[in-house]
DNA sequence: GCTGTTACTTACTAATAAGTAAGTTACGGA
DNA sequence: TCCGTAACTTACTTATTAGTAAGTAACAGC
């Protein structure tokens, strides 16, 4: 939302979410920023006093990708399989960049965390999984998908390949992201 | 193995697993440890001079578990059905205890690991993934799991539900796996 | 009774962490 | 033209980090 007034914010926030998920959080520190964007250690905490406040921001910025991600589905009339292929493409995109998603990169992190970023985290969980269910609910309505779970539970099955699917695949390599992809498919394939 | 000569050393080694399911790699220092085990912090090092050491030993040490592990269930003669429950359980024990698997916290932690640690990681998941496939191999051959994909994709699948099946838990609760667990068994029952 | 080894402690060091206070520069109104 | 604010930098502090060098106490073997 207003995310793009600030340059110099926006780079720090973009370049803490690249860290986050390629390294962890306790793993970059506000010299990294300063260091990689050319600018002191206390431009970074001018714009995010502390560490826990460029977290918060993190997770409130995927809450609103997500939430624009909704919009725009909805708007430009995606078929439910063409979501979800869409869906599934960003944690390929994850694999490519070996990077993990930020739910997993947050779950390790997530009994460190002050009681403010759990709670935007597990909205953003919440959020997520519910935009999930409806896609594979609308797609067994509409007879693209077939599965014999309850759609939330079949979201938790998929949701939990794709993050420990990108997770795998940093150790083991991205092939076994792509048959973990095609086994997905096969899974909810009508 | 040897891992029982030192009382002080298998402490140490036992809160180093503990601390990294819990907190993570990066989130835990040996003042930590020390602290923990009323002893110095040079007393950590007398035993891992360096955190790396730690770390490698922890990897090499569930190997140790896991092979023991399909030695006595080879020896007990488990049914592939008995063997994966027990292996499960050992998922539902980590819900249970707030943490996560070596594996998806060694995953979220990898880009900054040593090659050494990386190599290890890479052992302790080839093996454990080897194990799994096993099981389901023998016990579709008995007849009691049914999947169509093939033994590797589906220990795959598994493995990854179970994985981030804990992850999702510690943030949105407990209830969540068990739905997981059910929809796992459902899956390759036969 | 001396020697070596194991398992530590004491007492450090150098690097890095997050965070802050005070100053600087540029700019956009009133 | 002065004023305030935004976006920084300079120059710190305090705490914590991994890691080390040197000393010590207990004990086992010869």
């Amino acid at each position: 939302m207003a995310a793009l007034a600030n340059d110099t914010k926006t780079q720090i926030l973009e370049l803490g979410i690249q860290l986050i998920q390629q390294h962890g959080y306790q793993a970059f520190s506000y010299a990294d920023i300063a260091r990689a964007l050319h600018i002191k250690n206390a431009a970074v905490h001018y714009h995010f006093p502390a560490k826990e406040d460029l977290y918060l921001a993190i997770v409130q910025y995927y809450i609103d990708v997500y939430q624009h991600m909704a919009r725009q589905m909805n708007e430009t009339q995606l078929s439910p399989k063409q979501q979800l292929d869409r869906f599934i493409q960003r944690y390929a995109d994850l694999v490519d960049a070996n990077k993990i998603c930020i739910i997993g990169a947050a779950s390790a992190d997530y009994n460190n965390m002050p009681e403010a970023v759990k709670k935007k985290v597990t909205e953003l969980v919440d959020y997520v999984l519910g935009l999930v269910e409806k896609t594979l609910a609308a797609g067994k309505r509409n007879g693209s998908f077939a599965f014999t779970e309850t759609a939330k539970n079949q979201t938790m099955l998929l949701m939990t390949n794709l993050a420990a699917g990108v997770q795998l695949a940093r150790i083991t390599g991205k092939k076994d992201f792509e048959n973990i992809r095609k086994s997905i498919l096969k899974t909810i394939q009508a």
